[in-house]
DNA sequence: CACCAGGCAAGTA
DNA sequence: TACTTGCATGGT
């Protein structure tokens, strides 16, 4: 089997094992944008708290978020970490919106997908996983999404080097596959789940995972 | 107690 | 270019 064809087979062989995911938990875009930036480095449990005090103040919204000062945003997502570096994240996506498409995540999303994508990356606290996450889960555009886990499941498996990049690694995935923006947002979404419960940091064996038949380099 | 979590930018040599 | 470090709460 050849690397594009292993490629294919992992998602079919997780998406047996474990079904749709239905993401991104969140109710609308912003929120759902939110999250790709608070979920940086965190566990989701934490994101969803700091998630949380904003709905609950009813505060999703850009401009509700633009009257804030950082400092009274940095306080309402203490929960999710790096809470000082992530208030001026968001502060810095909303000057974005603002100045570029009159505060409207719509017109955003009108941009091709490559152009938004530069765009995003220039914004200080958006890299490459936060870009592609805000892409293809808040506007429902193709893009693929490359995190730690799909690192790891990749490199242990031997589909790439160990020093790889971010760049190599997504256009594996968009290489071998058809594009195709459902499932490009599951098979993210079952690389995440299959990596919480079998490819942790210090655990590269991975007994019972749906992949351990699949070649492995460790 | 140690370790880890759905990254990113800035600093150093 | 290629490492290293700071950021920080909360769950296991």
């Amino acid at each position: 089997m050849n690397t594009s064809d292993r490629v294919k087979n992992i998602y079919k062989l997780l998406y047996k094992k474990y079904g749709p995911q239905s993401w991104w938990p969140g109710d609308s875009q912003l929120e759902c944008i939110l999250g790709a930036i608070l979920t940086q480095n965190t566990s989701w449990l934490n994101v969803e708290k700091a998630i949380g005090n904003l709905k609950s103040l009813d505060l999703i919204s850009i401009e509700k978020l633009t009257l804030l000062t950082t400092n009274e945003l940095a306080q309402l997502i203490r929960s999710s970490g790096y809470f000082n570096q992530k208030a001026i994240k968001i502060k810095n996506f909303l000057a974005f919106i603002s100045e570029s498409y009159e505060g409207s995540l719509e017109k955003m999303f009108e941009e091709e997908v490559g152009e938004l994508r530069n765009k995003l990356l220039q914004i200080k606290g958006i890299g490459p996983e936060t870009t592609d996450c805000i892409i293809l889960y808040g506007g429902n555009k193709p893009t693929f999404v490359v995190d730690v886990y799909t690192y790891r499941i990749l490199s242990r498996h031997g589909l790439v080097p160990e020093q790889t990049s971010y760049n190599e690694m997504q256009e594996l995935f968009i290489d071998s596959l058809t594009v195709d923006t459902q499932m490009f947002n599951e098979y993210h979404a079952l690389l995440v789940r299959v990596g919480k419960e079998h490819c942790k940091r210090s655990k590269p064996i991975c007994a019972g995972c749906p992949l351990e038949n699949d070649p492995h380099t460790v």
